[in-house]
DNA sequence: ATAGTCGGTTCCATTTTGGAACCTGTCAAG
DNA sequence: CTTGACAGGTTCCAAAATGGAACCGACTAT
């Protein structure tokens, strides 16, 4: 499978991926979310190779991820805002972090503690439930194929599964 | 920054994609959560090459995030299962595929659809606050670089951004 | 004896990345 | 008017990763 063809299955992981699933990607928009706009301080702060940033960025910005922002004329020059669509990544970010504060810090702990502003306290993401507010369990979740393509996705055994829990 | 400097970094995001920052291990631990266990089958479903997808797992169980677990003798056949760590990953694949449902499905929604058991209603995963349960905004969370870093992850200008929000 | 299964490895061509040098407008200093 | 600096790229080549197909080893079934 190549990345053309990532994007065109009917699985949003595997499109997701299409848009972020390389080495570079999520750690461009760890800096836009740091507030870094401009080519030259993504450049310094991640120590990318021009080639691939540039080429990152403009896929990014073809896919509405990042807006591309003039702040000057003569000559033209561009930052890379963070979209609407690029700011709700921020969850899978978040997430992502957490897993590596958990289990990738050594024994300095992490490298960056989270305080929420709202309570003052120092916190980290939790996945829960849109409606009942839950943590979210993989068990507690049954999983549902659009109408289109039934069968074609879940594994052959997976309803048997979802009984054992 | 190649791929071993990446899980030196001092940044949780980077040293977790030092583990799933591929086109291609997300897609294998996808399978993993759906319960695919086995090497053939995991290139069925797929349509992985046979190289990198066993290159992928042999990394996987080597950080740990699969274990390898024999289901029989002469000749030796191991299956891959998900471990404490690897099911830790649930939420970070819950919101990518959260933000492709929401940003990369076409008139035809979302593929799959998620019901949880627990209240009986159609959900997504939704990120909130640890600590007060309220859904989270990146302005609301302020970061705090761990002592031995200080002034070494954020941005300069990173304070000034906070104040304005 | 032959074929099939499972979990790989090997080989080669194509893609992607790393690294350094170069290019284009523009401004500012000497 | 020349020189240098700056921002944001592009070009070139070598090294690494991937795609695709064939092959291998240890069995089991017919």
């Amino acid at each position: 499978m190549r990345w053309e063809e990532l994007e065109q299955q009917p699985c949003s992981l595997a499109r997701t991926l299409s848009v972020v699933g390389d080495r570079w990607t999520l750690l461009v928009l760890r800096e836009s979310f740091l507030g870094i706009r401009r080519f030259d301080a993504f450049e310094k702060r991640l120590g990318i190779t021009r080639h691939v940033l540039a080429d990152r960025l403009k896929k990014l910005a073809e896919v509405g991820v990042l807006d591309k922002v003039a702040y000057q004329q003569r000559p033209l020059r561009e930052e890379y805002c963070l979209s609407a669509k690029g700011r709700d990544l921020y969850p899978a970010i978040m997430a992502l972090v957490h897993w590596g504060d958990r289990h990738m810090s050594g024994a300095e702990g992490a490298p960056i503690r989270h305080i929420h502003r709202s309570c003052g306290q120092p916190m980290h993401g939790v996945l829960v439930c849109s409606d009942c507010g839950e943590p979210l369990q993989p068990r507690d979740v049954q999983l549902v194929e659009a109408p289109a393509l039934k069968g074609q996705l879940l594994p052959a055994h997976w309803h048997q599964l979802q009984e054992q829990g």
